[in-house]
DNA sequence: ACCTGAACACCGTTCAAGT
DNA sequence: ACCTGAACACCGTTCAAGT
C-alpha cells in the first residue's frame, strides 16, 4: 500500500515511507560498512532522521534484522528444481547455502534468532523442496522433517564457521598458528601430527557440496532401512 | 605458577592472581546471570576490582571468551573411545555435541571467533578420534579432514539453531505461530501444509544422533567409492 | 607491578514534548 | 500521525595518574 505523495498542509521532509526505504538504507549501510555497523543510530543517520523516529516503524533491533533477512531472501532468485527427488533436495539445499554464503551476515541473524519464525512464505519453497523430495523417496512426514533439519544444521554450521574463519589471516596472522597443527605431540594425537601443516590447506577447501551429498544419501538410506 | 601469599609491605586487596580467579568468576557470572551478561565491567564488579584493572590480565573481551571456552573444555570429561572406527567417530562427535549442548553459550563463542584457533591441545582428542576413525576406514588424509569438517558443521549448526530456538516459547508465545505451518497455502507448499501444526512437534525432537549416524555413514560410503 | 577513576566513543530504548 | 532531543542505563577500551 504505497503512500500518497500529496502533502496535506506540510511540505517538510517526506516521511520515511515505512519499511521499504528503511530496508534499502539498511542494506546499503551493511554492504558499505559491514554488518557490525548496522545500528539503530547509524541507520537513522543514513536516513537523515532522528534515531528515535525509527521506533515508529520498527519494534526494536531484532525486528529490523528479521525484516532485513526476509527482504534479502525475497530478492533471491529461485533456481529450477529437478524432478528427481534426491537431486531436488540437493539443489534446494545448495540454493539455501549459496544465498547465505553470498551475504554472510545473514547467517548472523540466524544465530540471533530462531530460524523458523523468521522465514516468510517466499523462503519456504526451499523447505518444501526438501520435504517433498524426502517424501517421494519414501520418508514419513516425521522423517522428512528430520531430513530437512539435518540439512539445515549442516548448512548453517558451514556458513557460520566459514564466515568467522575468513579474514582472520588478513589482520591477525598470529592466529594462523592455530589453524596448522605443526608442532603437535605425535604420541598423543598421531594422525593430526601427521597431517600437520597441511591442515590449513585442507580446511580451506570447499567441501560443502561433497558433504551435502554424503549427508543426503546417508539420510535417505537411513529412512529406507527404518 | 601460584602466587606467594606473602604481602611484602602491603596488606590491601590481594591481587587477582591472573587467569584462574578471573575465569572462575566469569563462569560463575555466566551460570548465574546468563551469557549475555558477561561483560568486562560486570566481571570486574564480580571480582571487586575496577573495570580497567582487567586489562592487565586480558588483552580484550575476545581473549576472555577464548580463555573461558578452553577452561570449560579442559574440565569436560573424556569418554572411552570404541575400537571400531565408525563407532569411534560417532562417540567423539557425540562428546563434542554434548559438551556444547551442556553449556550452550560456549557455542556463541564459536561464532564470535573461528573455531580451530581457539582449541587448545586438550580438546584435540576429539578431532584426532574422528580423523583416526576415518583413516582406519580407508580415507585419505584429505578425506579424513573433510569428514571431520562435515561433522563439525553439522554439530555446530545443531547447537546454534537449538540454542536460539529454546526459550522463545517462554517469553514470546507470539512467535510460536512461525514454528507451526498451520495456515499455509496448500497449492504452493503442499507438503508443508500437510504437515501443518505437526511441524512444531517434529522440530522439537532430538534428531542429532540419527542425523549424525546418517552423515557418518554417508561420508564413509562416499570416501569408499571415490 | 598492580590498580585506579575519568574519559572517549559508542550502544538500544524510553519519554515527554513538539508540529 | 509523525518526528524530535534529552535522558537512562549501559557497553569496550584508553590513558594519565597513583601506590
Amino acid at each position: 500500500m504505497p503512500r500518497q505523495p500529496a502533502p496535506h498542509g506540510r511540505t517538510g521532509r517526506p516521511p520515511v515511507t515505512s519499511r521499504t526505504q528503511i530496508l534499502t538504507a539498511a542494506r546499503r549501510l551493511v554492504d558499505r560498512d559491514g554488518w557490525e555497523k548496522l545500528t539503530i543510530r547509524r541507520l537513522a543517520a543514513e536516513l537523515g532522521i532522528g534515531a528515535t523516529t525509527l521506533y515508529h516503524h520498527l519494534q526494536n533491533k531484532e525486528d529490523l534484522l528479521v525484516l532485513l533477512l526476509n527482504h534479502y531472501i525475497d530478492q533471491t532468485g529461485r533456481p529450477p528444481l529437478p524432478d528427481d527427488p534426491r537431486e531436488r533436495i540437493v539443489a534446494a539445499a545448495t540454493a539455501m547455502h549459496d544465498a547465505l554464503a553470498a551475504w554472510p551476515w545473514a547467517a548472523e541473524v540466524l544465530t540471533v534468532d530462531g530460524f523458523v519464525g523468521l522465514l516468510d512464505e517466499s523462503a519456504l519453497w526451499m523447505v518444501e523442496a526438501v520435504v517433498s523430495g524426502a517424501r517421494e523417496r519414501g520418508c514419513t512426514p516425521a522423517q522428512a522433517v528430520g531430513v530437512f533439519r539435518s540439512i539445515w544444521y549442516y548448512t548453517v554450521g558451514e556458513i557460520l564457521v566459514r564466515a568467522h574463519s575468513v579474514g582472520l589471516g588478513a589482520d591477525e596472522p598470529a592466529r594462523t598458528r592455530g589453524t596448522s597443527f605443526g608442532g603437535l605431540d605425535a604420541s598423543r594425537v598421531p594422525h593430526l601430527a601427521a597431517i600437520g601443516d597441511q591442515w590449513a590447506d585442507l580446511a580451506a577447501r570447499d567441501t560443502y557440496p561433497r558433504g551435502l551429498c554424503a549427508l543426503v544419501d546417508g539420510l535417505l538410506a537411513d529412512a529406507a532401512t527404518a
